[in-house]
RNA sequence: GCGGAGAUGGCGGAGUGGUCAAUCGCAACAGACUGUAAAUCUGUCGCCCUUCGGGCUUCGCAGGUUCAAAUCCUGCUCUCCGCACCA
């Protein structure tokens, strides 16, 4: 077995950083402090294939753990993924079928590997011990009580507001804590949208004579909009496996008020620089866009290594705030000779119509060669190598 | 099953016979400014032709009334809310 790292620095790290709230907090730290080997369990939905910066942050903690020598578990929620989750009812969310589970899966398992050490984790699907054994079921159906579910601060809502909540989400809770039962975790952390469940685990532990889990959950971070939780629904989210320039861009483009934020549950930077950025930003002697830089920097080197960090920051820098060409330039294939404008912007698929792209001329949007086109009458001559530019961002090479 | 309400552009949500391509908010896009793809301000935001202005197709689906419908009528589909049935 692994030696296990009980360095009081660390540990305080796990326990404080980036952390909502800790459930028992003094049990959980002697038993960091133990030099036991831990089970940490984490719950993963195996709906959506793609892992965003919101999803990055309970990997960020789990990769923590497993820097100590501790066990990360994860548990694959397909028992539940196939009865389709019930929230969000308007649109009757389809069924997965187990392929596209395992595919989606596989995607999500690759990027999380980006993060934490998958080979050294134990990946469990729930739907072994649910799918063939009614009996677990329902001797689960009588340790919670419907008076204890609903008391639930989100149920209550529903409640008052006349939306009904089905017997499965009163259900789901319990499954989620029996899941920790059966792989008998010594913490479990989440969400603080999670926080009932998690504690629903510490119940059904108790009730079969095992030791409560402790609990972590995690703050939720808002996505680029600065309003709405980071969620790929909102198109508010930074995928881990966007490419460098656009993943730098998106972090760019999130409110001042949240850097602070950002930097601590994104980026691994210590606390104390970033107490310090705090406070330069504060007193004036940091630009929050200077900030922004280094914190997007940062988050990219994390998934990309610094060299593309770097080269992410230079296009940046280049292209925004110098207005220089970005180094490469998507390059569109057409006949030499004289075309309309309107034309040229519709046949490189810049528009969708053409009077979106008089509009965009109308409104100095743009650009051949750096010189704005006046006029959405004109015509040009192509001898090939210039350079359209619509709005900030899109650049394209007349090949 | 009974009764009631509703379905409008990416979303929310006005409009209840003509002045409606449809108020407004959000999102999106462009410009200015800047400290960035932040903030703020301005503008745009169905399609086509025209740089004035005009045409066309849109308001759940299918018909109908009317000179004229998102707006009225009929049928259909779907959603929501009460009640009942069942516990």
């Amino acid at each position: 077995m692994a030696k296990i790292i009980t360095d009081e620095n660390k540990i305080k790290k796990i326990l404080t950083r980036g952390v909502e709230d800790v459930i028992v907090k003094e049990h959980l730290e002697a038993q960091l402090k133990s030099g036991k080997e831990l089970r940490i369990k984490f719950g993963i939905d195996p709906t959506t294939p793609d892992i965003h910066l919101g999803h990055s942050i309970p990997f960020r903690k789990l990769k923590q753990f497993q820097d100590l020598g501790h066990k990360i578990i994860l548990i694959i929620g397909d028992f539940t993924a196939m009865i389709g989750d019930p929230s969000g009812r308007s649109e009757t969310r389809k069924q997965l079928t187990k392929k596209e589970i395992k595919n989606n899966l596989k995607n999500y398992l690759s990027q999380a590997g980006k993060i934490i050490n998958i080979k050294k984790t134990e990946i469990h699907y729930n739907s072994k011990w649910f799918s063939k054994n009614a009996d677990s079921i329902l001797e689960l159906s009588r340790i919670g009580s419907i008076q204890q579910v609903l008391h639930r601060a989100d149920f209550q809502k529903r409640i008052s507001e006349g939306k009904d909540i089905t017997l499965l989400e009163v259900f789901y809770p319990l499954f989620q804590g029996y899941d920790s039962f059966k792989i008998k975790s010594d913490i479990e952390i989440g969400g603080t949208d999670q926080r009932f469940n998690l504690l629903m685990g510490r119940q059904i532990q108790k009730h079969y004579n095992m030791p409560e889990q402790d609990i972590i959950t995690l703050p939720l971070i808002e996505g680029t909009d600065g309003i709405r939780k980071m969620s790929k629904s909102y198109g508010n989210y930074i995928g881990i496996n966007e490419q460098p320039n656009n993943m730098f861009g998106k972090i760019m483009s999130i409110p001042d008020n949240l850097i602070i934020k950002y930097f601590l549950l994104c980026a691994d930077l210590p606390e104390i620089d970033i107490e310090a950025i705090g406070n330069n930003m504060k007193s004036g002697k940091l630009n929050p866009r200077d900030a922004k830089l280094n914190l997007a920097f940062e988050i990219v080197r994390i998934y990309h290594g610094e060299k593309k960090a770097q080269k992410a920051k230079d296009e940046f820098i280049r292209v925004f705030s110098k207005k220089e060409l970005p180094k490469k330039i998507d390059e569109l294939k057409i006949q030499k000779g004289r075309i309309g404008i309107v034309d040229l912007l519709l046949k490189c698929g810049a528009v969708k119509s053409k009077g979106e792209a008089k509009r965009l001329i109308e409104q100095k949007g743009v650009k051949l060669n750096n010189e704005v086109i006046g006029s959405w009458g004109a015509e040009i001559t192509l001898d090939g190598g210039e350079i359209l530019q619509i709005g900030k961002r899109k650049f394209i090479r007349i090949g």
